[in-house]
DNA sequence: ATGAAAGCGCTAACAG
DNA sequence: CTGTTAGCGCTTTCAT
């Protein structure tokens, strides 16, 4: 058990005030904004070297009621997850703030959280998901800037979503000119979300358009992990399933695939399956999907709770995603 | 534009405690511990609830000098850091911890973290990676726990090592049993690193071993992204290179293999890769691997710094990593 | 059992 | 240009 240096007094600016014969508020001029005579910064900015003063960022923290911190908030951790804070955590410290992880448990978890940021110790916050309903979250939407990269309708907390409308009608016309109309499956998110809507939305529009189209076969897992086994499980045991098989990201295809081929079933051969979001699983396992541009929606994210911050404008920056065409379908 | 609610004040002890009719102290010690009499107690806790109080947690950092946060430091990301984090932020979150991520650019990046270390803006802190060097790092940890995953010697600063001399042996033991004694490649991290180190070790080791051990073709990548399409590009180009390749994780595992998959050549039948850390890179494409149990590493590096924070006895949870033999080698 | 007062370290308004 | 003072919100002796 080693014992830390806790208990011990930090140097304050008053000891950098005493020792260079200054008062506490010249000192504090000298480390953030006011005008010192260049002789009285000079002796101020010694007397600080010499005692190794820096800051104190609790005592800025508490007088300016703002931390320079978002919070990311999740419900689990997923591959996805990881790559959506690496952006966020980038943008963020680009602009000088940092960024605090939560997974929620509970929605007391969240609750305790948005407390947090009421209190000011939260100057923003981005969902990666929620556990509480939109509308109770709205309500902190007056203590400063809320995002989310989930499509949301809401004039309180800001959505960077993408419309996976077009693009999932995108994904059948391509599967469709390649390979005629046929059955297809699909592999998707929880039916209550949005995005799952936009995607149960075009495969109706593409029902209607195309007389011959079979877009029955569908699964729903609102989450991630352990979806592709699952499907892979459904998809084994069913001899009426599709040949053609479109998951709700890169990560869920890869695993199905990987669970296709622990039975001898071969991709593309025997089975096609198109992904969403071009993760590394897609690369390495080539698997075509589309490219979100996950960076840029989450560069808007940051952008909107950081120019509200600093009472500038925001300008959202327009995505266009894109199919890519690899060898799994 | 939205304006928010941050130049009002906070109900704060003071607005409870008038509301109450009692003093700040009582009310303080409602919310934190003393002893209240239970009808003074009721009412400070109705008035709060009407004025819908909740404790700064602001305030009760600065006034206690601890914030109860880890920060977590990488360099870069890769999978793997979004692995490391989601069980940092696991473990801590269980004993009532945050953890921020930070991705330092540069060494004052990094020392700019250690000074709010010093400032007690952070409790404790776990390295992915580190910018400075380990002498200065450890200055440090009079401040308070530090720790890291990678494998170095000091008694300053906690690392949850496991030692990878005797697992690269026995993936070497493994293939020589499997294909017989022959040309092995070796996508290495950085040479300066002691893990790296104790593979080396471990090959000079097998080579005393097998005369007939040609381990030469060594390949030196300190970042993982990228690292595998450049092995795969190395090794593309030679003709001589060996038909077995040892990667130092499974993410460049997936990588090389994914880059030599585009040049039409087939794993395991023209060329075996072993990866390394059993990750879902490994999982999805039936990579051979070492489990190294990451989650009990990160548990006794977050386990280390909440028993030192805390004054309590820490326990060491003894790792046994084991091999996973799949399609790929 | 409760209140008064000091202090955590900093900044900004106000004087001079 | 610099010093004085008040205040951010909380906890903890020390009295009573």
């Amino acid at each position: 058990m080693l014992t830390y240096e806790l208990e011990i007094k930090l140097t304050n600016i008053f000891d950098v005030a005493r020792k260079a014969g200054v008062s506490k508020s010249t000192v504090s001029r000298v480390f953030s904004h006011g005008y010192v005579a260049d002789a009285t910064r000079r002796k101020v900015i010694l007397a600080a070297n010499e005692l190794n003063y820096v800051p104190s960022l609790l005592a800025r923290q508490l007088r300016d009621q703002k931390t320079r911190t978002i919070g990311f908030i999740a419900k689990s951790y997923y591959p996805s997850v990881g790559v959506l804070l690496n952006f966020v955590t980038h943008f963020a410290e680009r602009k000088g703030y940092n960024v605090t992880v939560y997974f929620t448990k509970s929605k007391k978890d969240e609750i305790r959280i948005l407390d947090n940021f009421r209190l000011h110790a939260l100057d923003g916050l981005f969902f990666v998901a929620n556990r509480n309903d939109w509308s109770f979250i709205e309500r902190y939407a007056k203590y400063g800037p809320i995002v989310t990269w989930r499509r949301i309708k809401s004039n309180k907390v800001y959505s960077s979503f993408i419309d996976h409308y077009p693009l999932y009608k995108e994904i059948l016309e391509y599967i469709y000119n390649k390979y005629g109309v046929q059955k297809v499956g699909h592999i998707l998110n929880d039916p209550t979300k949005n995005n799952t809507k936009a995607r149960l939305k075009a495969i109706n529009a593409i029902d209607q358009k195309y007389p011959n189209a079979d877009n029955q076969w569908q699964l729903f897992y609102p989450e991630q992990e352990g979806a592709g086994e699952k499907a892979a499980n459904k998809f084994l045991n069913n001899r009426d399933a599709p040949k053609i098989i479109v998951a709700y990201s890169d990560y869920v295809a890869a695993e199905f695939i990987s669970n296709l081929h622990a039975q001898g079933l071969r991709v593309p051969n025997d089975i096609k399956v198109f992904g969403f979001d071009n993760s590394d699983f897609g690369k390495f396992m080539n698997i075509s999907t589309i490219d979100t541009c996950l960076n840029l929606q989450v560069k808007n994210d940051v952008n909107y709770i950081i120019s509200n911050l600093e009472q500038k404008d925001f300008y959202k920056e327009e995505i266009h995603p894109r199919l890519i065409k690899r060898s799994t379908c």
